[in-house]
DNA sequence: TCAGTAGTACGACGGGCATCGTACCACATG
DNA sequence: CATGTGGTACGATGCCCGTCGTACTACTGA
């Protein structure tokens, strides 16, 4: 069974800014901003337990936000920075500059 | 008594994100964005109750959106445009021109 | 086969939130 | 004083959401 992303065009505002509202999922969208390189759930450190995990990033697929592609037993994360701003023109980043001033993720476990 | 608004440095992102992922208070934003004359809670068609109103209101006056002055009976609402952009640049804007391209409010009504 | 890793599914809990109705206050106007 | 207008405060309701634990599947490797 392959993963139900939505389209580009599909984006819906409402639900990218209620999805990047949560500062756990913001966490994991500036994470895959700093360094795009796909990689797993697990790999994000968040202090949450695997199945709220789960749930943070089907929010984050189904907003269109990330992509997740089935890879052996996990699913490798990726930003969809292009179909973002295809369908919302500087909108990632300005969130992701207004969050990184307001907390740095590079210093946040520092 | 005076009403509370946060000052520009203290506004957070979460909370600004959280009070637009509302349909009725981006509606709100939106509708100061492309009038920015200051106008009464009442004067926005929002079809929800005044107790309603006045929480949607206060969302975005406590998230920093929007100023509230006190006038007689009333209260004008103003865009905090100028706060907004200097303490996230770009993100309004960016936020605006998503919401314009997803729903118009120039058409809403037509 | 046994153990470990990566993640899902389901159910539960607690809190927050959008919405409403009712009651109330302040001001203007007749 | 009575009425209308603009808005608040409070309580209630129903839903959504973030979080967790437990049980489960799928793959990997000793």
């Amino acid at each position: 069974m392959t993963l139900h992303h939505p389209q580009a065009v599909q984006l819906e505002l409402d639900a990218v800014l209620h999805a990047l509202s949560d500062p756990q999922r913001l966490r994991i969208v500036q994470s895959l901003a700093e360094d795009p390189t796909p990689r797993r759930c697990g790999a994000f450190d968040l202090h949450v337990t695997k199945s709220t995990l789960t749930h943070h990033f089907r929010v984050l697929r189904e907003a269109g936000l990330i992509h997740q592609l089935e890879e052996g037993t996990s699913r490798l994360n990726s930003l969809r920075r292009d179909d973002l701003d295809e369908r919302f023109p500087g909108l990632l980043d300005a969130i992701l500059a207004a969050a990184s001033d307001h907390a740095p993720l590079s210093s946040a476990h520092g």
